[in-house]
DNA sequence: ACTTCATTTCAAATTTTATTGAATTAATGT
DNA sequence: ACATTAATTCAATAAAATTTGAAATGAAGT
């Protein structure tokens, strides 16, 4: 890692002095305090709910496999039997993939007779490029 | 991006050794042929290398704790106290979760004196809004 | 050199996620 | 009702990611 400017932004005169809280230089102090003070990070952090729900999201598309399926549906809706030929995976294993796709909304799927077509919903579509 | 013939066929073999592939619905053949047919489905796939380096970055992005640090790098860049205060997580536990946004290209650090101030990159910084 | 502070690294334990193969459901046709 | 095909579900196992606490590193001050 590249180490910088040794000398220059050390904390300035605050001590705390019961304090059991670590020191914060005083650059970082000083933007800190323009931006609203460490209270304010707070109101820059989305609530619990919606990191979680973001987060999932992030999961579902971090899978080579899963991306794959992504870009197959891209132009038009499959069958699992076409994504199956083309991604050469059992019956199960590509099972557990589509169904992750699909419980995080990236997909959908929908009985054509004997078939279940997916197609990508408009949040999968906004990842697949 | 790069789309190239190359995720298809992968070493897991379908134990389908009658050889008989399964039918295709007939609109999905339909659509499928006016797009090119089959074949022409590995061309809208990303490579391999393409695929692991996408979904590296939305592993790193897919736990709330790793998304709340982006998003508190979101105004300025902080030291690890800072965020540590924030999030109230053990050192060895919120150096982890720093060190995969950092490995994967989300932010990076840079020691000042006796702290390390982490940033976003600008590949962090496409993600948060 | 010694001490302290901020942070990282390591190895072991725990938790979560993915893979496998067998069994099951759903739809269609006979 | 029975057989066939397409796809899913289940339970067990394997693999990967995360958490924990202790020890190590790097920088600055005494």
């Amino acid at each position: 890692m590249k180490r910088v400017n040794s000398a220059c932004c050390g904390p300035e005169g605050r001590t705390d002095a019961g304090g059991k809280e670590p020191e914060i230089p005083g650059q970082i102090q000083k933007e800190l305090d323009a931006l609203g003070g460490f209270e304010a990070l707070a109101g820059r952090v989305p609530d619990a709910t919606d990191l979680e729900e973001q987060s999932r999201i992030y999961h579902a598309l971090a899978d080579p496999l899963r991306l794959t399926i992504l870009y197959l549906l891209r132009d038009q809706p499959l069958c699992v039997c076409v994504i199956n030929r083309f991604t050469r995976l059992s019956g199960s294993k590509l099972s557990y993939h589509l169904n992750i796709l699909k419980e995080n909304g990236l997909i959908e799927g929908e009985y054509h007779g004997n078939w279940i077509i997916y197609a990508l919903t408009d949040t999968g579509r906004a990842f697949i490029r």
